[in-house]
DNA sequence: AATAACAACAACCGCTCCTAT
DNA sequence: GATAGGAGCGGTTGTTGTTAT
């Protein structure tokens, strides 16, 4: 499943790490840890570059790093971490205690891909619906991807959202960009996936957001009242989420 | 049993950002 | 303030395992 190992034409050694590069890595990081990539691989005796080595480390030798399939509740945290900051996927990996960027990014392009290919429709409509991220160079693969994890049953939703919205498209992104600063405007409506149905990945939902406050200044019973929150929006609260998420964490080990 | 198609994921590449000078 | 070097990030590719035909 990787690449067959093979040297560049500098000498550098590139593709599948062996065992022992990866014990030599290893060895040399723990014991005198990773202040300088670059010149890493030069004094731990590795033919890579810093690099490949940071990425090896990163994505595989460090402690803690977790292996094998995904919960549920990681499915779901991703998808709202996604929806929330587009396709950073450091920040979302940061949120989630031993997996990785690139892991959870093929993770989500495996799982996205498969589902475009189950609605191709969805994933066109999905390029002509903005979305909160206006502002980031990622936004049209966004919106490609948010749409393509979709059902039929994204479509209604878009289209009845679309219809039945007082937005247009561009005033709905004016206003949705300004639910990324967690201005929520009121009474907005917004299409997203329903994280109570059975897949997360493929069922809509509507995330009303009612309240003129940002989701962050609502307090704690305010949101649990309220019927239109999730429990995402409960999470919105960054300070409160790293409350939660050590909880959860032990759940699930 | 053979093979085509799909899924999963490790790793590379190029770009951007950050920091030191 | 300008510049260079290094680190980090996100997109993409290549390979192999698995499943379907």
């Amino acid at each position: 499943m990787v690449r067959a190992p093979f040297y560049d034409k500098n000498g550098v050694k590139k593709g599948a790490w062996s065992p022992e590069e990866d014990n030599t890595l290893r060895a040399y990081i723990e014991e005198h840890g990773h202040l300088n990539w670059r010149s890493l691989p030069k004094f731990a005796g590795i033919s890579r570059c810093g690099k490949s080595c940071r990425l090896r480390w990163t994505n595989y030798l460090q402690p803690g790093v977790k292996r094998g399939n995904y919960t549920q509740e990681e499915d779901d945290l991703i998808l709202k971490l996604h929806e929330e900051f587009g396709n950073k996927w450091s920040v979302i990996a940061a949120k989630l205690p031993g997996r990785t960027d690139n892991e959870i990014k093929n993770h989500w392009h495996t799982r996205i891909k498969k589902l475009t290919k189950q609605n191709p429709t969805s994933s066109q409509l999905a390029k002509e619906q903005p979305c909160k991220h206006e502002s980031s160079p990622t936004v049209t693969s966004q919106n490609t991807e948010l749409g393509a994890q979709s059902g039929p049953k994204f479509d209604a939703s878009v289209h009845q959202i679309l219809e039945s919205s007082p937005l247009s498209p561009e005033t709905f992104s004016s206003a949705s960009s300004s639910l990324s600063s967690n201005q929520a405007s009121a009474s907005t409506t917004m299409s997203w996936f329903n994280e109570s149905s059975g897949d997360f990945w493929t069922e809509p939902f509507q995330l009303n957001v009612q309240s003129n406050y940002p989701v962050n200044y609502l307090r704690e019973e305010e949101v649990l009242s309220s019927p239109s929150l999730t429990f995402y929006d409960y999470i919105g609260d960054m300070d409160l989420f790293d409350q939660v998420m050590p909880t959860w964490q032990e759940n699930i080990d």
